[in-house]
DNA sequence: TTTATTTATCGTAATATTGCAATATACAAA
DNA sequence: TTTGTATATTGCAATATTACGATAAATAAA
């Protein structure tokens, strides 16, 4: 086994696991402070201020830009990565239903 | 490799991390749905209601005890778990900071 | 006490994730 | 074209997570 079984879910809960996926590693919740942060988001400035490969960093830019959270802009050699905004405030959304729920019961 | 390196990261980093892993599987997203709107939130009517095996949700249940998220409350043979209020808001606390960062410079 | 019920834990198998060296790709500069 | 620079991809090894049957533990009921 190890397999999630996705489709006894709702798409919400599905989509809220995928997107929670994203802050789930403490490197891509690094990127994504960088991002918020910096002037400068090149790819290889985030290799340089988190102590990672190259390698793994570029997988986990792909990841975010997978889930559309962040945007690539090829500038010559190097690329741009920036938060895209409209998916940001989308995420945004969808967390804060699943947060502010009202708790109907609570017996403990 | 595969071991996540958390001494590179910000104690705040890592924190939202283990959060966020909490809310990374859509069963126990679907766990949670269940605790706030359910009137009834004993472990047995959670096993009866998300599809998956008896000892796949206590240990999904588990871990959000760990994380502090949720609390247990022993009734005779069967056990009561309510969402942990204090913690909860304290969990959306740490999520808003990072939501509402404001972005410096978008090039993308 | 015996039996039934409920939940937790253990052990195990399978998939997923993480990390990185090596390499490929793409473009800029010489 | 050749060389250098920056990023993406591939392949692989290691750890983490998921799922569940079997079983243990704890309590209730008979």
């Amino acid at each position: 086994m190890g397999l999630t079984k996705s489709e006894i879910f709702t798409d919400v809960q599905n989509e809220i696991a995928s997107l929670a996926k994203a802050f789930a590693h403490p490197a891509r919740v690094a990127i994504l402070h960088q991002l918020f942060k910096s002037n400068s988001c090149i790819c290889g400035d985030l290799v340089d201020e988190i102590g990672l490969a190259q390698a793994t960093i570029s997988q986990h830019l792909k990841e975010l830009k997978n889930l559309g959270l962040i945007k690539g802009n090829i500038e010559g050699t190097s690329v741009c990565y920036c938060i895209n905004e409209e998916r940001w405030e989308e995420m945004k959304e969808i967390f804060s239903s699943f947060f502010n729920q009202n708790i109907k019961t609570n017996c403990c």
